[in-house]
DNA sequence: GGTGGGATTAGCT
DNA sequence: GCTAATCCCACCA
């Protein structure tokens, strides 16, 4: 079932360990595409110095000041996106970074899109992940609980590893990265 | 097998 | 002007 607004009005950690396992879909003009979310982070807002929404909203982050339950998506070092589901209450700025999925369907457009066959690669980083799934900045804002881009629900239980987030310098003590154990589509240093 | 540079843009100092 | 929640490829060992 497509999780509603009201999951992602809870605490950022615990909504970001439930979107593992959980599958993520896009329904463009040209296919479908179903990815396992495998990896992501927990972005807090005013607490957290590497999170966009630190200093304050601007123009690029009023997303993530908006209502739970949205798409942030932003475009950064020139050629990549990253999308972010908005969390937490309304004007706090909080999200949870999605880092890795696993291909579920859809993997010959992915890989049209990426230019690449190999399948450990296609979505394993937020630029990367973007891209095979079609994700553009028109979905921006997009609603999550809709019919273009949405995120269903798994009954399973996979075992999470909680540890430090990579790829920043500030605010890297805390343990908000959480991934699901030996899975070889996650973005390993 | 590991590292360093380039692409390119919004926002901050 | 500098930095950033990135990725890819060329180069060196």
């Amino acid at each position: 079932m497509i999780l509603p607004s009201s999951f992602y009005q809870q605490d950022t950690t615990k909504v970001a360990k439930k979107l593992l396992g959980a599958y993520l879909v896009t329904e463009l003009p040209d296919g479908k595409t179903v990815g396992r979310i495998v990896e992501t982070e927990a972005y807090l807002g005013c607490i957290d110095p590497a999170a966009h929404s630190f200093r304050g909203k601007t123009l690029r982050n009023a997303i993530m000041f908006g209502p739970a339950g949205h798409a942030y998506i932003y475009f950064i070092y020139g050629m990549y996106y990253c999308i972010n589901a908005v969390t937490g209450k309304e004007g706090v700025g909080e999200a949870v970074l999605i880092r890795a999925l696993e291909p579920v369907e859809g993997i010959p457009l992915m890989q049209k899109r990426r230019e690449t066959d190999d399948l450990s690669k296609l979505c394993s980083g937020p630029g990367k992940l973007t891209l095979a799934m079609g994700i553009s900045p028109k979905l921006n804002g997009a609603d999550l609980t809709g019919n273009i881009i949405y995120i269903l629900s798994s009954d399973e239980n996979p075992e999470i590893i909680e540890t430090t987030r990579i790829g920043i310098t500030v605010g890297a003590e805390h343990p908000w990265r959480f991934y699901i154990k030996d899975n070889k589509f996650i973005s390993q240093p």
